[in-house]
RNA sequence: GCCCGGGUGGUGGAAUGGUAGACACUGGGGACUUAAAAUCCCUUGGCCGCAAGGCCGUGCGGGUUCAAGUCCCGCCCCGGGUACCA
């Protein structure tokens, strides 16, 4: 056989069987140069929309991963395009990104030359694998054309004042010389280190953007509910937003011209607040320590500053702090408490400051216990609290209750007493009902050059009261200090629009952990037309001084709204054609994996949401439906990693077995969402089951076999064909592929033992089968004397009536228990079958000598006979 | 700790409350072949039995039901996410 056989090919096909090293390729290249799925815009047929997460094209290639998101989306794809779905099926690339930008850093190369020959790369894997997209409408993060329209929506959100500047501590490396992201740094016993070299990092403040995404917190929360959406990943994001309902209070500093306020979700245990915490990081620590406690205060500072997010928590099991000698006025009784600072108090969340409720708080019970301060019971626990002889708790009650120990308050129930004590403050403006939310500001700088430059000049006070309204925030400036300078941002015209990267000579951010783009002096510097906003390199009459935002956006910038370009890719005047955004809608099914369940999914909502309220699109959220692929783990049950060395490449299986073989078998493997082994050995039954597929219909001369023809089917085969037709539209519809692949195994087992197959019959077949592996079925399709593609034939319908069956198998039951079996009509009365049941010699051993009690007919399935 | 998933043969998995193990993989036996590959047939949860057949069996313990892998209650184990959120 002229194909025998590459070293380390376990390849056992031989050519006249299927040769799909070539069958494969032809038919790829039949789809794209017949467009076969090009989604036409504004054609009058329904749409479906079918929406993958786009990778970043690595230099590594595809990882068995990809595959199985996007075999299922294909799959769909083909099977709605069947069915008379005019369907997109986009792609594209995430470009922007750090392996790409240390590349340079270490070769010199631009990203953007790595950013090509990578997507040529992944290119050419997927169209490997069969995927046939409409490359019409590939959008790239890192194309100008693109980016200008990131660039654009955050303009949008500068005007809105959604955008603002702070000082925010980040991990930088003085021996890398570069900012790191949180998942780069490790927590090792000697502190935090850089994930490559393990140099120490520390946090330093540095000036970063930030979105006000807390501004949408309410509306993220509510927009989940009526999404198509797994349950867990909506959970996921409810909780990351972290709602929760409460009070603020403020306490008076005594001694001091200086109130604390706390966010307390117990304003119910007020009158048990024996004492307060302030962390380590809040601003009234300085003035309020006394002399005595200084020193301690100050080294209690210290070391927290040290220490990293993870460590605080990690340690979390001994609780420490200091006192700052400073006490506050609990606002209900008049009691002096101790203030403390700690550092199981976060700067981060609510005010920085907590009343501590040791007797109904866990933390702060530990607290108290490791201190020895007063703990004081205030709400009932009913006894359900264990407690010491003296009636001392010897655990916190976080449960309800009625008051105790609450003055006037006493014997309300802790429900009722949060609002009676919030309104009792309330009067003398001490407290107020408050919401607070775990989400942050989302953090929307890098100091990296690989991103999209920000499209910001930032001028001086005087320059800024110069400039047109247009270019600014108007309702919140945007200034920070740059240079020892206080300057005030301006947004560029949407004329300048795309801001493109400058040319640098180094792609490693400078010594102090400014971003790259700090040291493109010529880009950098720039004259500003204070009516019109437009640039020049040159200074002009009357024209404002002007410096360049440096910092870059976070790659979640252009995965925000791509799947919006697809819909209309290629428009210079607007982000999205509203006609063609009406067309198309949001997308019907988005496909993608659990870990974008929080961060990208809410940071993409959140930008719809603005994009909603600017008129941009028709609908406030972007993805009705989704669906989250299982992960592919190694043969030994291991999350794949180079390291461990179960990595399994899609090419090798593609080049031994063919991409039919590896997308059906990638649907095989188990249900889509589950995390499931990949066995290699498993995927020979799939090869069987596709030869078989082949043997049917192409006889080993490689002509159509002499038994399809015009024959008849007999009833029981065109009832498996029928079932199959059935089962398999139902499952393709939700992605129930694995059964639907079982059920063609049962189908074409059967129709390999018809004597004639009519040729409609296999027809059917190849048209179920073609969505999972579509080249082989093209090929088949077009050797029984088809012209065109396959799926211009339409989708195969079941006749209900030919599922039917004269008889029906009545299982029968003694007391629950598999007794025997029979045929019976159909229509067989419930007298007749359990009449039938007693005939049968090993019922009646079973029920003889015994009481009847009961009979159970359950038509159609079985009869139950309780005997006892 | 909290929040999600999930525990079914040697393996991946299937099963609107109705014969548990479909469909595959692996193993065993056989046919074809000089041989191999490919293909085809039989067999493949455990125990007992020559057989017919019987008993047990879906992580564990209870419960509901004529009937439970499936529903309810209480646990155990594994995987993932999260981390003092006041």
């Amino acid at each position: 056989m002229s194909l025998l056989n590459p070293p380390f090919s376990k390849m056992a096909t031989p050519s006249k069987d299927y040769d799909f090293s070539s069958i494969e390729p032809k038919w790829q290249g039949y789809w794209a140069s017949n467009k076969t799925y090009e989604a036409k815009d504004f054609v009058d047929q329904p749409t479906f929309y079918v929406l993958d997460m786009f990778p970043y094209p690595s230099g590594a290639g595809l990882h068995i991963g990809h595959p199985e998101g996007y075999t299922a989306s294909d799959a769909l794809k083909r099977f709605k395009k069947a069915q008379g779905f005019n369907v997109l099926h986009p792609m594209g690339w995430d470009a922007f990104g750090l392996p790409t930008e240390q590349y340079a850093i270490k070769t010199g190369t631009h990203p953007a030359i790595t950013t090509k020959q990578n997507v040529a790369n992944f290119t050419k894997q997927l169209t490997e694998l069969g995927f046939a997209y409409d490359w019409n409408r590939e959008v790239n993060t890192t194309d100008p054309g693109y980016f200008k329209w990131t660039q654009w929506i955050f303009m949008q959100l500068f005007k809105k004042g959604l955008a603002y500047v702070d000082e925010k501590p980040v991990w930088f490396c003085p021996d890398l010389g570069t900012v790191l992201a949180n998942e780069e740094v490790l927590n090792t016993p000697e502190g935090p280190r850089s994930e490559r070299g393990s140099f120490p990092v520390e946090r330093r403040p540095i000036r970063q953007w930030v979105l006000r995404i807390t501004e949408y917190a309410e509306r993220l929360i509510a927009g989940l509910k009526d999404l198509d959406w797994p349950d867990s990943t909506k959970r996921l994001q409810e909780n990351w937003i972290g709602r929760s309902e409460g009070g603020e209070i403020t306490f008076d500093v005594s001694g001091h011209d200086a109130q604390l306020t706390v966010f307390t979700t117990r304003p119910d245990t007020l009158y048990g607040a024996t004492y307060m915490v302030i962390a380590p990081e809040h601003p009234l620590v300085e003035s309020i320590t006394t002399e005595e406690n200084k020193a301690a205060v100050t080294a209690y500072q210290e070391k927290a500053k040290s220490k990293s997010d993870l460590e605080r928590a990690e340690l979390a099991k001994e609780k420490t702090g200091v006192w700052t000698g400073a006490t506050a006025i609990n606002p209900v009784n008049g009691k002096a408490i101790p203030i403390w600072v700690a550092d199981y108090v976060l700067m981060t969340y609510g005010t920085g400051a907590i009343m501590a409720v040791p007797a109904h708080d866990t933390r702060d019970f530990e607290f108290a216990k490791e201190f020895n301060l007063e703990i004081t019971q205030v709400i009932d626990d009913n006894d359900s609290a264990s407690k010491e002889t003296s009636g001392a708790l010897m655990e916190p009650y976080t449960g309800p209750g009625l008051l105790i120990n609450s003055g006037e308050q006493s014997g309300k129930d802790s429900e009722s007493a949060k609002n009676a004590i919030i309104d009792q403050l309330a009067a003398d403006g001490r407290g107020k009902a408050t919401v607070n939310f775990k989400l942050r500001d989302w953090l929307f700088s890098r100091q990296r050059y690989w991103g999209e430059p920000f499209p910001i000049v930032w001028v001086s006070k005087e320059d800024y009261d110069k400039a047109d309204d247009s270019l600014k925030s108007v309702e919140r400036p945007v200034s920070c200090e740059i240079e020892g300078q206080l300057r005030f941002a301006l947004a560029l015209p949407e004329a300048e629009l795309p801001l493109e990267l400058p040319v640098v000579e180094s792609y490693t951010p400078s010594p102090d952990g400014q971003s790259p783009l700090s040291k493109a002096g010529e880009w950098l510097h720039v004259y500003v037309d204070p009516q019109t906003g437009a640039t020049s390199t040159e200074t002009r009459d009357g024209w404002l001084t002007g410096i360049r935002e440096t910092n870059t956006m976070p790659q979640w910038a252009g995965s925000c709204w791509y799947y919006l370009r697809y819909v209309d890719p290629k428009n210079t005047e607007a982000l999205i054609d509203p006609e063609k955004e009406n067309y198309w809608g949001t997308p019907d099914l988005y496909i993608g994996g659990a870990e974008h369940a929080v961060l990208h999914l809410l940071y993409a909502r959140f930008w719809h949401h603005v994009l909603y309220d600017l008129g941009v699109v028709s609908d406030p959220e972007p993805f009705k439906k989704l669906f989250h692929q299982g992960i592919i783990l190694g043969e030994d049950g291991e999350k794949m990693s180079k390291s461990r060395g179960n990595v399994v490449n899609p090419e090798t299986i593609i080049a031994d077995y063919g991409a039919d073989a590896l997308r059906l078998y990638l649907m095989f493997l188990g249900p889509l969402e589950a995390m499931k082994p990949w066995n290699t050995k498993g995927i020979e039954g799939i090869a069987r089951f596709l030869r078989k597929v082949w043997r049917l219909i192409v006889d080993p001369d490689g002509n159509v076999s002499a038994n399809i023809g015009d024959g008849q089917l007999d009833a029981e085969t065109e009832r498996v064909l029928h079932a199959t037709i059935k089962k398999v539209t139902e499952d393709y519809t939700e992605l129930g592929f694995n059964t639907a692949i079982s059920q063609m195994m049962i189908c074409i087992n059967q129709l390999s033992k018809a004597e004639a197959l009519p040729k409609t019959t296999v027809e059917s077949f190849l048209q179920l089968l073609a969505p999972l592996a579509p080249h082989q079925a093209e090929e088949l399709w077009e050797r029984l004397g088809n012209s065109g593609s396959i799926v211009e034939a339409g989708w195969p319908k079941h006749d209900e009536s030919k599922l039917v069956k004269d008889t029906v198998k009545i299982i029968f039951q003694v007391n629950g228990k598999y007794r025997g079996d029979t045929e019976l009509p159909a229509d067989v009365t419930k007298d007749d079958a359990i009449a039938a049941a007693k005939t049968n010699e090993r019922v009646q051993s079973f029920i003889d000598g015994k009481t009847i009690k009961k009979e159970i007919y359950v038509p159609g399935k079985i009869v139950n006979i309780v005997a006892v």
